[in-house]
RNA sequence: GCACCCGUAGCUCAGCUGGAUAGAGCGGCAGCCUCCGAAGCUGUAGGUCAGAAGUUCGAAUCUUCUCGGGUGCACCA
């Protein structure tokens, strides 16, 4: 395995692809052939243990693999501006016994219970939330947590590491350094960490962003802290749920995938990592980058190299993460590269555009952008349907705090996302209808810098909300 | 079978803690660069808000039901 890693490195090639590819192959292995499936799924369930067991072969492997692609999925984020502080990883919550410490808690507080009759006889199980316990013979509809076998289920690791999250557990990770950023250090556990590092967990509140098809699993681990009594923690648990991403069949087909006639009818085409169906972050990063660099090519020769990537960059990563925030979370993506590799019309570059084209403004006419706003008399320059664009700029600009409020209140980054475009449609409309630098009246002309200098403040930072940049010129 | 989500213009989506002629982008059609950058702006066509009943002075929005689509409900992770 070491070797496999050398030889990809030396030839360049990305150990994130070849895992995918691979994944996918072997996923499909296990049930291609009838005679060998029951073999196959048993190998698949040993070594799935022998890894979770650890110290062995096999899980040293698992290890090497894993951190390889981890790396890469960190320089794939770093692309999108994400950056990571802490990656618990689950070999340590086994290794350091937190499931046992959470199981005698769960004992202790009455959540968890062993199973002595029925389909889960001799499992250790829990409630589950909303479900009517029978007041005789076994609640069969229960959540297995231990295994007959004795091994613990993915709900019961989860439950032991939110325990862990806000500080209830009594235990800790260790900690190595893993990966710098330029302004700070990712730090990933151990069995025996550091001594000096900083601390984690103990969290006020637990924000978890995972899709909706958790819904479930997520609510195991919120009643199992309610059952034991940490009201005031499943209170400030909140499972940030939204719907996935699909492939439209016209997508999934420009892609290379072979659709069957079925579900070429479908709106939308589940994607999968086991199949290996679906669009890679950095594939699609690089098409935005490549298109974003065409256009800053042509239009800024001035430019050099480096500058010219850049400004193609911070569009290329607006383009994708307003994207990615446009839609509201309940809202299945249906992922298409026409609207994904758009750049016009309710997209992030829209947005950017219009604070170039303000920034614009104020470089030519000589005047700081801070002092823009000051001792001004609007008196009758917003009559009429010209004073229209100018009003409804500053109405829709004083708004972006309520609108910050209202997009955390429903944890809907849509809302910001939406608003900021109507702003930069607005200021984009006041821009068409008002010449500021050859505006004669000099009162007028102030009111105008004023309008421009709002519009700009807000937009920025509304974008900056969203982890979008908005480039010097584009 | 049970639970949750969705169904609004040709397409992709907002609007849903009730309020006036239901909005945006894309696509279509017709225009706008001698004028701060046209990645922009303007106009136009396009909708029985899936259907039905109910609550209300008033329903895309709330309630119930029906139809259609999706996702969960593992001794997988």
């Amino acid at each position: 395995m070491k070797l496999l890693l050398e030889e990809l490195a030396a030839g360049n090639e990305r150990v994130d692809y070849y895992m995918w590819d691979l994944y996918a192959r072997v996923s499909q292995w296990y049930t291609a052939d009838e005679a060998e499936k029951e073999a196959r799924k048993a190998l698949r369930l040993d070594t799935l243990h022998a890894i979770e067991h650890g110290g062995n072969e096999t899980a040293e492997v698992a290890d090497l693999i894993a951190t390889a692609v981890l790396r890469r999925h960190l320089e794939t984020m770093e692309r999108l501006s994400i950056e990571y502080d802490f990656l618990p990883r689950e070999s340590e919550i086994l290794h350091l016994k937190f499931w046992d410490a959470a199981r005698a808690l769960m004992i202790e507080k009455g959540v968890l219970y062993q199973e002595t009759e029925g389909k889960n006889k001799g499992c250790w199980v829990m409630r589950r939330a909303g479900s009517e316990v029978p007041t005789e013979g076994p609640d069969e509809d229960a959540k297995v947590i231990v295994r007959s076998n004795g091994t613990v289920t993915y709900v019961g690791k989860d439950i032991a590491y939110h325990l862990w999250k806000f500080g209830l557990l009594g235990k800790d990770f260790g900690y190595k350094p893993f990966h710098q950023y330029p302004n700070h250090m990712c730090w990933i556990s151990t069995e025996h960490g550091e001594e000096q590092h900083p601390y984690f967990g103990r969290a006020d509140a637990i924000y978890n962003v995972i899709d909706s098809r958790q819904n479930d699993p997520q609510n195991n681990v919120i009643q199992a802290l309610r059952g034991m009594g940490y009201e005031d923690a499943a209170d400030r648990y909140t499972h940030l749920n939204y719907e996935m991403v699909a492939l439209t069949p016209r997508c999934a087909i420009e892609l290379g995938y072979t659709v069957s006639e079925e579900d070429q009818q479908r709106a939308y085409i589940e994607v999968s990592g086991r199949k290996g169906f679906g669009v890679k972050a950095d594939d699609l990063l690089d098409k935005l980058i490549a298109a974003a660099k065409v256009e800053v090519d042509s239009r800024h020769p001035e430019l050099d190299e480096a500058d010219r990537f850049e400004t193609a960059r911070k569009i290329a990563v607006g383009a994708l993460r307003y994207f990615m925030l446009k839609y509201s979370r309940n809202t299945v993506i249906a992922f298409d590269f026409r609207d994904a590799l758009s750049f016009e019309g309710e997209t992030g570059p829209y947005v950017q555009y219009a604070i170039v084209r303000a920034a614009n403004i104020f470089r030519k006419a000589g005047v700081a952008e801070q002092d823009a706003v000051s001792d001004l008399a609007a008196g009758d320059l917003l009559e009429g349907e010209s004073g229209v664009s100018i009003w409804e700029v500053w109405l829709t600009a004083s708004k972006l705090t309520m609108v910050i409020e209202q997009a955390i209140q429903n944890a809907e980054p849509a809302i910001l996302a939406k608003y900021v475009f109507q702003l930069a449609q607005q200021f984009n409309n006041f821009y068409h209808k008002h010449h500021i630098l050859t505006e004669s009246d000099p009162a007028k002309k102030k009111l105008l810098l004023a309008t421009a200098a709002v519009a700009k403040r807000e937009m920025v930072r509304a974008l900056s909300l969203l982890g979008i940049e908005a480039p010097e010129v584009m």
